[in-house]
DNA sequence: TCAAAAATATACCATTTGGTATATTATAAA
DNA sequence: TTTATAATATACCAAATGGTATATTTTTGA
């Protein structure tokens, strides 16, 4: 079953500039992405740009946002194949198995890229970036907070130190597979929370 | 006891360079580092810039390696603090329980911030920042060997592996820690390089 | 002390930057 | 079909960009 919205060209046109710029700024981070590139690459003009855009700044984080849904989606998508909390964390480290491939899409990771670029570009970029991380981080938590609940895992352990630690282990992974080039990072990482899954955090 | 040495006018002109541009180019990045940033920081002319360093792409690459030569001294002073591999591995998770207040003298992680950066900005600097990822994996991995060799660590692990992961810990630690502004993370992924150290790599 | 060389400053270059005011075109409701 | 409005394009702006050729100043060794 398929729903099909109707957009109105502006809808359309926006939505056009968003999917085209995002792995853009993704890639290139804010400042060495210039309105030039973004034209180009929508074929649109400036004043187009600007019709829906009040300006750089608004766009990129417009921009990054579009790549965050897109992200989040297709994990809680992952996520929805069990129901039970222990089979959804192996799930997570199982979605970034193939986060490489996946992510290239979106021209990288966004958290890790805008969040390295807006550490002194932007503020409000930061900012948007850090309520991305809190978001996920509450999800992973509330999962373990549920497996906790139900008896799949250890009362012993606190939720939210974990699911900042799998955030962590996995931040680390995407930067060092994207910066050598060698996806051996991810996999072991991968390897590494199933491991901690079951030894530590299993009831 | 200290060692004087004389430098001439242009060796001191080009350290002077290097030690105020380091840390812009490490927190702006490569296309957010404009030349009248480095004329106005060093208090200089292009011309004088110009003098020493080919363009700004080659002064970038320069101010990567200083910085990362002020990182690894850093790191080997205190690393010679035992000579014993295992307590050397417990000196490195000790450095990096500091290493956010050190680092943001130079800007930031050089090495989390470049990689990042250069990966679509640069190819002679994204290659830089692998030499010298390669560089701190060997030298961790020789320290885990020689414990192997001397009977303080086990002889089941392989030592390349563990400097990987102990290196990936260390840079999604270093991510969360600056994206989030939070030591927590910092701190508690040492904790976890203790724990790994003592129950997966001790003999 | 002096002259050659090295270091630095000045003045300039074409191009690009983000942004805006205005003109033109397309859309949508009456 | 017409008309008001919304969407997009055009033409422009001052400022900044990386880089260079040349002039000036400083240094250095004879």
């Amino acid at each position: 079953m398929y729903i099909y919205i109707v957009l109105t060209k502006s809808e359309h046109t926006k939505l056009h500039i968003l999917q085209t710029v995002a792995p853009i700024f993704n890639k290139n981070g804010y400042a060495a992405t210039s309105l030039s590139d973004i034209t180009n690459a929508t074929k649109l003009t400036k004043g187009a740009i600007y019709g829906h855009f009040k300006n750089k700044e608004a766009l990129s984080i417009s921009a990054f946002k579009y790549n965050v849904k897109l992200m989040m989606s297709k994990i809680s998508e992952h996520l929805s194949l069990s129901d039970s909390p222990i089979q959804k964390l192996y799930l997570i480290s199982d979605f970034y198995r193939n986060y490489y491939e996946f992510s290239k899409q979106l021209g990288g990771c966004p958290v890790l890229n805008i969040g390295v670029d807006a550490n002194n570009q932007s503020t409000l970029l930061l900012e948007n970036v850090r309520i991305v991380v809190e978001k996920i981080q509450d999800q992973v938590a509330s999962i373990i907070e549920n497996g906790i609940e139900i008896g799949e895992l250890s009362s012993e352990i606190n939720a939210m130190q974990y699911a900042k630690r799998i955030d962590t282990l996995i931040q680390g992974a995407v930067f060092m597979t994207y910066t050598m080039n060698d996806e051996f990072y991810m996999k072991d990482t991968m390897d590494q929370i199933d491991h901690m899954i079951l030894n530590d955090m299993k009831a």
